[in-house]
DNA sequence: GTGAAAGCGCTAACAG
DNA sequence: CTGTTAGCGCTTTCAC
C-alpha cells in the first residue's frame, strides 16, 4: 500500500502539477515535502532545512530565505515530524502517566508540566494509565511516540516496571523519594498538609476522630495516615476508628457510615484523604440525620472544585497541582540536560471552610 | 551534539561491546537496532525486522526466528517508532481533541476511543485543547507525535481550523452535523434528552420553568435550548427564565440567584445545560432557604458523578460518553480504509433521582 | 551563500 | 528460506 502510495504521490515526477494530488484511498492530499518546497522555490533541499529551522542567519541571504518561506506557504508544507525524529534521534516529547483522568489534580498537573515543556520547546502526551496506581502496561504502545523522557504521578513504585524497560528518564511525582530509582522527585509536603488539618481539628475541640482513608496502596496515602498518627500523638485527641474505602463518592459514604455507626464513642469529626470521600461523608451524615458541621466535622484533601460544589463547602488541603507538573518538568529537562536534579517537596495549605466547626458540646 | 552522541554509540563500530553503552551527557543506554540484534542473532536484519514484525510464518524457520528472538530480549531490543513510522508513512496514531479535562464525560470518552482504537492496533493521544471549545491552537506542538487522523469532541466548528490544515481526516463528534466538513460525525440525540427532561418536569405539574444555560457558543449548547423551546411549545408551561453562565458551579449558583431571586413570578423548576451548573443551583436554592425538590425542582445534563456526590442526588441526563468514543473511533478507522462514514446519533436517557419532585402548589 | 551527500532505523520488494 | 537493496523526509557536515 505504501507503495502504491508513492506511484500515485510521485508517478509524475517529472512533469505536471505534482501538488495537491490524491494519496492512497481515502481523499487526502499528499502532503508537501522539503524538496518539493526547495523545487518550486528553486533552491537546494539543505536550504529550505535551514530556513523552516531558523537556523539561516549568515547562511542564507535574505530574498532567498523569503522565497522559500514563500513557498512553503504555498505549498502548505509542513514538516514530517517522524523524519526529524529519526534525524534527530530525539523527539522533544515527553510521557505523563496519570492514574486517572477524571481527578481535577491530574488536570492541573497536565496544565503545569505542558507549560513548563512549552517553554523548552517540548510537548506533553498523557498516559492515564489503565490500572489506576497499579501496573502501567506498555503506554507505547498507547502514546505511539517516541519519547525523550517519562513523568509518572502517584504510582505505586513498582507499577513502572514496564515503562522504565524502555530505559528513558523517569521523574516521579508524588511518590515515596526513598524507594525508587527515578532519575528525580517532586513532591507534595503531604504530612505537613495532614498536620495542619489535625491542628485545626484540634484547636476546634474535637478528640474523637474518625479517619476515612483511601484503601489504595501508594506512597501519598501511607503518608497520610502515619502523619495523622504523628500529629495526635501526646495530644488528648485520638482516632477512634479508621476505615478505608476505594476513591469515590459511594465508597466513601459507605465507609462513612461504619465509622459513624460502628461500635464505640462517634467521631465529632472525619478527615478523610480526599475530597470524594468527603463528598461520602457528607452524604452518610445527612442521611443519619447528622448536621455538617453543627454534629459533625468533615475534612478533605486535594481541593477539588468538588470541594465547593457541596454546601457546606469543604475544609481540605490545597495541592499545588500545576506547581507539581511544572516542577516535575523542569526536574525533566534538568535530567535530559544532564543537569543534577534535586528532589523537591512542595507546600500545600489548608484551606478552611464551612465544613468544620466547633466540637459538639460533651 | 547528535554527531557526539553517535560518535559516542558507534565510534566502536568494529570491535569491543557495542551494547550497553554511554550515550549523549545523561547515563541512558543507547538502545540497539535491529542491526544490533542481526548481528547477535548471526542473521540479516531482514529478517529481525520479519520476525519482529510477526510477519515471519512461512519466510524465516522457527529455529531462526527463535534465535532473533533470544537476541532482541537479551539487548533489550526495542523497535524505533520514528524510523517506523517514516519508513510507514502512518503512525497508527490518532490525536483525541477535547475542550477539557477535568470533565468526566471527556475522560470516559477517552476511555471508549482507546478501547476501539486498541482493537485495531492504534494509539490515542489526548489533547486538551488550551481554549476550551475556542481555538485549538497547533496541537501537533503539544502532542509532537505524527498522527493518521483526529476525533475533536464539543469543539466550536470553527475551533479547529488550525488542525484541520494538516490535511488529516476528521472525525467531530458532539458538533454539528450540518456545518462541518468533517469526514464523519458522531452525535448524542441531545434534543431527546431534553425533551426526555421536559417531559418529565410536566409531569410532576412544572409550569413556571428557568433554564440556567452554559454560555458557551457550541452546537451541543444550543441544541438544547432549542429543544427546550420545542418541548414547551403548546403546553402549559414555560421558560419564565433563561440565565447564562459559565460552566463551573460557582457561575451556576449566580446565575440561579438571578433566575430564582429576579422580577417576576419565581420559577418551580430549574433545567441546567450540565451537572456543575446545577450543582451550582442547588447551592443557590439552599442560600436562598430553599429546599431541593421540595421548593424547587433542579436538573443537570451529563450524569457526571457529581450528579450523585450531592445530596439531594440529581436527575439528569446520562450520556454514554464511552459509547461515543467507541463510535468515532471506529468511524476514524472506518474513513482511513476508505470506507464510507455513516452519521451517528446516540440514544440519550432521562435518570431520575431526588432533586425533581411535584411542583409546589401553586 | 549555496548545494551535494550521507545517513538516522526501519520495511518490503526482490534476488538468490 | 534468507540476504541484499532501496528508499521514507529530514538535518548536518563538508565542498564549492
Amino acid at each position: 500500500m505504501a507503495a502504491d502510495e508513492r506511484e500515485v504521490g510521485q508517478g509524475d515526477d517529472k512533469g505536471g502539477p505534482r501538488w495537491p494530488t490524491v494519496r492512497g484511498r481515502h481523499a487526502a492530499a499528499a502532503r508537501a515535502t522539503s524538496r518539493d518546497v526547495a523545487r518550486a522555490a528553486g533552491v537546494s533541499q539543505a536550504t529550505v532545512s535551514l530556513v523552516m529551522g531558523e537556523k539561516w542567519r549568515g547562511r542564507v541571504s535574505e530574498p532567498t530565505a523569503e522565497a522559500v518561506r514563500g513557498a512553503a506557504r504555498e505549498l502548505g508544507y509542513r514538516p514530517n515530524l517522524a523524519a526529524r525524529n529519526l534525524r534527530l534521534g530525539r523527539t522533544r516529547t515527553a510521557l505523563l502517566v496519570v492514574p486517572a483522568l477524571t481527578n481535577d489534580f491530574f488536570a492541573r498537573l497536565y496544565t503545569g508540566a505542558a507549560r513548563a515543556a512549552a517553554e523548552h520547546g517540548v510537548g506533553v502526551v498523557l498516559y492515564p494509565s489503565p490500572g489506576g496506581t497499579g501496573p502501567a502496561p506498555d503506554p507505547f504502545a498507547s502514546a505511539r511516540a517516541t519519547l525523550d523522557g517519562v513523568i509518572a504521578s502517584s504510582m505505586a513504585a513498582d507499577a513502572l516496571t514496564d515503562i522504565r524497560e524502555g530505559g528513558l528518564p523517569l521523574v516521579m511525582l508524588d511518590s515515596d523519594p526513598e524507594r525508587t530509582d527515578a532519575a528525580a522527585t517532586v513532591n507534595l509536603d503531604i504530612a505537613d498538609g495532614m498536620h495542619q488539618v489535625a491542628r485545626h481539628l484540634l484547636g476546634l475541640g474535637h478528640r474523637r476522630i474518625g479517619h476515612i482513608a483511601a484503601g489504595i496502596d501508594s506512597w501519598t496515602f501511607r503518608v497520610r495516615a502515619r502523619a495523622l498518627a504523628d500529629a495526635l500523638q501526646g495530644t488528648a485527641a485520638a482516632v477512634v476508628r479508621t476505615e478505608h474505602a476505594a476513591l469515590d463518592v459511594h465508597a466513601g459514604r459507605r465507609a462513612a457510615e461504619r465509622a459513624l455507626t460502628g461500635p464505640g464513642p462517634r467521631p465529632t469529626a472525619l478527615i478523610c484523604d480526599g475530597d470524594m470521600l468527603a463528598a461520602g461523608a457528607c452524604k452518610a451524615a445527612r442521611r443519619l440525620g447528622l448536621r455538617v458541621p453543627d454534629d459533625l466535622s468533615v475534612t478533605g484533601f486535594d481541593d477539588l472544585p468538588l470541594a465547593t460544589a457541596l454546601e457546606p463547602e469543604l475544609t481540605t488541603v490545597r495541592l499545588p497541582a500545576e506547581a507539581v507538573g511544572e516542577a516535575g518538568m523542569r526536574a525533566l529537562m534538568a535530567v535530559l540536560d544532564g543537569k543534577p536534579a534535586e528532589a523537591t517537596a512542595l507546600p500545600v495549605g489548608l484551606v478552611a471552610r464551612r465544613s468544620t466547626g466547633p466540637a459538639a458540646g460533651k
